[in-house]
DNA sequence: GACGCGACTGACCGATCGGTCAGAGTCTGA
DNA sequence: TCAGACTCTGACCGATCGGTCAGTCGCGTC
């Protein structure tokens, strides 16, 4: 019945995934369905949930690698205080934002949401922590305020300028987000 | 059959409306169903079509008095070019958000999906503008880069801080967007 | 040639979505 | 008293969602 050669190729899997990072940058997590990825891939729905347990497994696998860097500096964080960590905060948000913008761009303005389901409790905490180092030691809300815009602006103009080479976006963004958190480090502190 | 009172209150419209930004507020625009609506409110889901002709409808009533504004915005940076149509921009686009961030919080991160809706398409026209005008006259990207920065992460941040007041939000954010955008307006130009 | 196995399909499931519809209860004005 | 407007209901619709399942196909092995 079946005219269509016979693809044992398991790279499927891969397929699949490349395929879901494609639909999701367009039409995001939620407006993805399962039908648009088999339908890009030129498959069944079924086969794709044979490549992977659940929807969730899929966005999982695409953000495992920003997930596991955003970790790291979690850990690189913690065992910094005061100016120092607000400035390793800085430079490894802006660096791990830029280094994952594709990853980024594909949840773009999802992320309030997604962070809400339990298989991602843990980059909650991650991402309010990130917020307190970010804020530096400063005592009124502005530090907290200016931590609050990087940490929300950044990503979303990385996945805005997403064809913007590495070497201009960095530095570009590494200086806007320092001029923002500046109280805490002005030039002339005397 | 029915024992409940007759609830002849017109002003049902508005507990439709009340309960609506509740609901959007905790689980999102999309994540709200209108039978969710409607069990806050105690009437059926066929009343809240009764009252509001669609699900955007609703949204559109919820959004009126920020999206006026917006424009008026709009109109009144076209009247001006370069640094004083940023500045402009920078005042106004914190104003805007200072003063409706519990609306803007309704739809935290959902923005690019709804602006995508026909019915908000001219909203997306005077983002853009906006972002020009906040870039300023710089050339590079470093400009569009910093305006995007603040186009995304000031809203974001007065959803973060509803329970901050105005008059202590607003300074903050306005001081920190002009730190953001800063190389068009340094403090020695000589 | 029989068998097992990995890869995959189509049909189907229950749930939920936004939205429609005929009608019922209530109130008002002629 | 009665017509008609206003407000609201429950039942229902088609579409779509994520996910399940029994079965099929091609291929390598015994």
């Amino acid at each position: 019945m079946l005219e269509r050669m016979a693809r044992t190729t398991p790279q499927t899997h891969g397929e699949i995934l490349a395929a879901a990072a494609r639909r999701f940058a367009v039409t995001g997590y939620k407006g993805t369905s399962l039908q648009d990825i088999a339908r890009e891939v030129g498959c069944s729905k079924a086969a794709v949930l044979y490549h992977f347990a659940n929807k969730e497994a899929l966005l999982a696998e695409l953000m495992a690698k920003p997930i596991e860097v955003l970790r790291q500096l979690d850990e690189r964080i913690a065992t910094l205080d005061g100016a120092a960590a607000q400035r390793a905060a800085a430079e490894g948000f802006v660096d791990l934002a830029v280094r994952f913008r594709r990853e980024i761009a594909l949840l773009r303005g999802e992320f309030p949401e997604l962070l809400a389901q339990p298989a991602f409790a843990h980059i909650q905490r991650i991402s309010e922590r990130l917020l307190d180092a970010l804020a530096g030691p400063g005592d009124g809300p502005g530090g907290r305020i200016a931590a609050m815009v990087v940490l929300a602006g950044v990503p979303e103009a990385c996945a805005e300028f997403v064809d913007v080479p590495d070497d201009e976006l960095r530095p570009a963004l590494l200086a806007i987000a320092t001029r923002a958190l500046a109280p805490l480090d002005p030039p002339t502190p005397e």
